[in-house]
DNA sequence: TTTGTTAGTCTAGTGGATAAACAAAGTTTT
DNA sequence: AAAACTTTGTTTATCCACTAGACTAACAAA
């Protein structure tokens, strides 16, 4: 919510304001006491029992027996519920799908993932279909049940939730929120995969206590998702992180894009496997070239394919060095399948950044690879439901 | 003001709010009746009515005659008073300084421009002082008086207003604010120079209309302004937008910054220069070659420096394609020296963005040059310094 | 005139925050 | 063990700003 946002301010305001305030310290600290929320929140006592209340109403926060005592009566402790409901995140990949159940603190209740490829949007969206409705099935009792049902793609998304264009699938214009929203009857948030990757890891992965991170999700081509201030940013049209066609070489090699010179054309899985095709490589002729055939080889000490990925991590140096230079960011976390290989990435990727990056760039600068690795979309996506369910839930209840 | 600030919401952060959008309604839709502030703002005329005393009693509006009755009694039409008080705004060359006395409307009142060369700290700053006290001594009386003093400076400014570096001013944490706070007992704002151009831009300038605007202040250098969802986006020390820095060709020349390729050796008035330097140019022999050379040689017609400029611009192109994937701008605003040679640079520079630019980021995108000129940056420390003063006198007495 | 419409003020009522008193349940001191 | 002190959490009275709607003012049209 923003001042500069035409919606009057009110009564409903201020205790929304309250609520959240009260909800978000007792998520973060908790187990904590009402007087410690009034204490560190600034609001009065009685103004936080009253808000505890209505969150204990709803589910939202319970109480857990009484703490230790610090020279008087002992207080009463509250913790949020992860339980009170659950949320669905679905990472749809290239040729896999992978759907998470997740209690409301990202806690992962249960995995599903399939392999598939070239398959159409009929078949794809069926499976999809089968992993929701299993996952659905598989979720404990709770107060609230499935709040929302979040979905990563590898796409262009724009600010209406309609998948534009997603490349490698083959799809243009798929409006899946509608066709999952007709179907389930749930709030349903259709995320670029990058920006989702972004959110899983500011809510649950290395990016926590940062309010600027920029993700780079290295996968076959190269996605940004931006945090900003400590929100998603995505530009007018949700068009924004599309830094895999960032020019670094002007005079570079032409992209499928059009553009010349991209980042992706160099710091990729794609610009990997084809570098690796281009040598003699001891692989049984008919295999596909995939990356975890080049992860094993460099696994068994093969020096070119090594060199192979330093040479990828010293050029995705070069673009992150643009992105420092751009964001100032806290934070950049290097995700998706790339991240894996950091062992022999983050050496090349770290001199590359410390020798030219701006030098005043450098301090408090702090660069990551994603330990939620393959999860962080998914996560990120059913951590988008949760957020929208707990902010519709602090509302007062004439307004929902 | 934002939900996740650990400030508590209450009755003064609710009035707060509304004085806001009152005082907003009337400042960009003046002359406006309370009763059409009232239902477009959806509160109630009462409410309205109440503020809108309030905001008389502090000199910020003023009620005109009668406007003409839709048949009925005739609405009392509310002004914003640009004459309230007034703004001093400098923009701090590295060869000049630019001092401008503005309304609280940015309507320029009066202009004090001074050039020099290779002055010292202490020269300038003397120059500095000068130009304030003329400015402060020109100022019509007004219920305010001065309201503010901002500073526009080529360089890093970091998040307190302390300047870390100004490499062509040859500065180094220079803490200008305390200085200019001390003698002038003024809020003072000091502010990177292409910060503060997007700022002017986006309150007097192209990017009134847009919420999205990237600033690229193109003169010996780059450096780029980015407001992002209304406003400006500073990074997490302040030192966002160095984008002048940004690689464009991996195996590029070295910059002086250390890193290779960089933008802004290919698309400034340092590259423009360093160009034609190499040419067989008919310059008396010890003028020194200057933009202002450059300029008037294209005037006459000299196809070598057209083709020049064109290069510039389809440079220019190419770092604006990495910025229109990266943020998904409504506007992109090309400012300061050399927007001035604009005929000569627009051709190629569009023609570089629509051939190479991702298709579905040309939808609604607008490309412009500055029409502010040399002034935006002046203009939107000047603004910084407006806005600050009006938030202020927006919260309640006992507040303040 | 009369009737209807719009502008702006005034009054009563409402929701939610605060301050301060109070009750409950401890610990510490004597 | 009694008394005194501390801390937690609830309750009550008060305050503040908004809302609804009555009311007054000022105009246009019939």
């Amino acid at each position: 919510m923003n001042m500069k946002e035409n919606r009057t301010w009110n009564h409903h305001v201020v205790k929304e304001g309250n609520k959240s305030l009260v909800m978000e310290m007792i998520k973060n600290e908790s187990p904590i006491s009402r007087a410690a929320v009034a204490s560190q929140t600034g609001l009065n006592k009685g103004t936080v029992s009253s808000l505890v209340a209505d969150l204990m109403d709803d589910h939202l926060i319970y109480e857990s027996g009484p703490g230790v005592s610090s020279g008087g009566r002992r207080p009463v402790m509250l913790l949020f519920n992860g339980s009170a409901g659950h949320s669905i995140g679905i990472d749809l990949g290239v040729n896999y799908l992978l759907g998470i159940l997740t209690d409301l603190e990202g806690n992962i209740i249960e995995k599903k993932e399939l392999n598939f490829k070239n398959h159409s949007y009929e078949e794809i969206e069926k499976k999809l279909f089968e992993v929701i409705d299993l996952l659905t099935s598989i979720a404990p009792p709770s107060p609230h049940g499935i709040i929302g049902i979040g979905v990563g793609v590898p796409g262009i998304v724009d600010t209406n939730g309609s998948i534009l264009l997603a490349p490698n699938l083959n799809w243009k214009n798929v409006n899946l929120k509608t066709v999952i929203e007709t179907k389930y009857r749930l709030p349903v948030i259709i995320e670029n995969e990058a920006n989702a990757g972004a959110y899983g890891e500011k809510q649950f992965g290395v990016g926590q206590e940062s309010e600027n991170i920029i993700y780079v999700s290295a996968g076959i081509g190269i996605g940004v998702g931006l945090i900003l201030n400590g929100s998603l940013y995505k530009g007018a049209n949700g068009f924004s992180g599309e830094l895999g066609h960032m020019t670094i070489q002007v005079d570079g090699p032409v992209c499928r894009c059009g553009n010349q010179g991209c980042w992706e054309l160099y710091a990729s899985e794609q610009a990997l496997i084809a570098k690796a095709a281009q040598l003699n490589l001891p692989v049984p002729a008919k295999q596909e070239l995939e990356l975890t055939t080049l992860i094993s080889l460099a696994e068994n000490g093969n020096q070119e394919i090594i060199t192979l990925f330093e040479e990828v991590g010293d050029l995705l140096g070069v673009g992150i060095n643009n992105i420092i230079n751009t964001f100032n960011p806290q934070q950049v976390i290097i995700g998706n399948r790339l991240a894996s290989s950091n062992r022999w990435l983050e050496e090349s990727l770290n001199k590359r950044v410390s020798k030219q990056a701006l030098w005043f760039q450098q301090n408090d600068l702090q660069i990551s690879f994603s330990e939620l690795s393959t999860l962080s979309a998914a996560l990120g996506v059913s951590a988008f439901s949760i957020e929208n369910f707990i902010s519709v839930r602090m509302q007062p209840k004439s307004f929902v």
